[in-house]
DNA sequence: ACCGCCTATGCATCTAGTTGCACAGCAAGG
DNA sequence: CCTTGCTGTGCAACTAGATGCATAGGCGGT
């Protein structure tokens, strides 16, 4: 269960409210991890009474007030003992493969239309972290340690893209959809 | 949910039961889609209620009976239907991502020893793809269609490992563990 | 004046999937 | 003889996550 974790990541980084949270995964972790506001706000409260994290109320003008969390020494503490483990390697899970491997039990032409959809999304998105890559990281050769994870996150998701680019283009030129 | 469809159409090209299955889902199917024997035994009593599949029982000499299942015409068309739809960009979940993006905040030295592993395991199933390529696919020109889906799908495992095996080696580059 | 969107927090319900356990007979190896 | 492993089917309990709903004030546009 690695949400804690991430979540522990950005606190530690910068405190925050659940509902900054849930921005932050939206715009950056959340490439790599999803979750709702309602999952955060669950973890969240799980995590304050696990004394991971502590929060105060901070009251603000013309809007709600909110609960701001930080990280806390045992918050740390789980940090550095939770990257010491080996995490599990993910799975792959794709619901287009299974498709493909009973496309003659299915629709070729709607699963080949899907195919090119989804290289476009790819595509978007590889454009998205490229941009990012070459705003934020014009030289990765000079970086920091603690720069570098976040550069090579980035990396992984520009391979991912590539990597689904690829398989993409494989499976319209093997159906002689490449057009 | 594709369990169920990934079951169908394991089942469209065979009949099985219960176990077979699950020895197919961790053989073949399961190397992107995996599935406990639990829950491949809790949703084929779902799909058969729906009359997707139908099964009889058959007695066998020195080992259990059996409950080999078939797929009916609902379970067909139903496949069609699913095989129309769009399927959703599986989104990327990685706990080494996390840990990457928290290095500052954790066990460098534990982080880069998992990488390595990874990268050996990700090596291990990379050769263990090529081969059952080689076996199964001398000549991916001449695939007939059908044939077709379950090579591009062993392609999608080949590229997947092959952009394992590039994502950890930069990072073990970057953090100069590369020896 | 009303509509929709942003900030902000959360509960309730449902589903998919994991983990642990149970039963039962046969075969093979030490 | 005993243990381990294979064939075979399943239930029970739990957890993570998705989805839908609720509340509430302010802000900007038509």
């Amino acid at each position: 269960m690695a949400l804690e974790h991430a979540i522990l990541v950005s606190v530690a980084e910068k405190t925050a409210s659940g509902y900054d949270l849930a921005r932050r995964f939206d715009a950056s972790i959340g490439h790599f991890w999803k979750a709702s506001h309602q999952q955060i706000y669950k973890v969240l409260g799980r995590m304050e009474s696990d004394k991971w994290v502590e929060s105060h109320l901070v009251a603000q003008d013309n809007r709600p007030d909110k609960k701001v969390y930080s990280i806390t020494q045992e918050g740390r503490d789980e940090l550095h003992r939770w990257s010491s483990q080996p995490s599990p390697i993910e799975p792959l899970r794709s619901e287009l493969a299974v498709k493909l491997r009973g496309i003659g039990f299915g629709d070729q032409e709607a699963i080949l239309a899907d195919v090119h959809v989804r290289r476009a999304a790819h595509a978007a998105q590889l454009e998205f972290y490229e941009a990012s890559a070459a705003k934020h990281y014009p030289d990765p050769a000079s970086l920091e340690d603690d720069e570098l994870g976040a550069y090579l996150v980035l990396r992984a998701g520009i391979l991912a893209e590539r990597h689904g680019i690829t398989w993409c283009d494989e499976i319209l030129q093997a159906f002689g959809s490449d057009r």
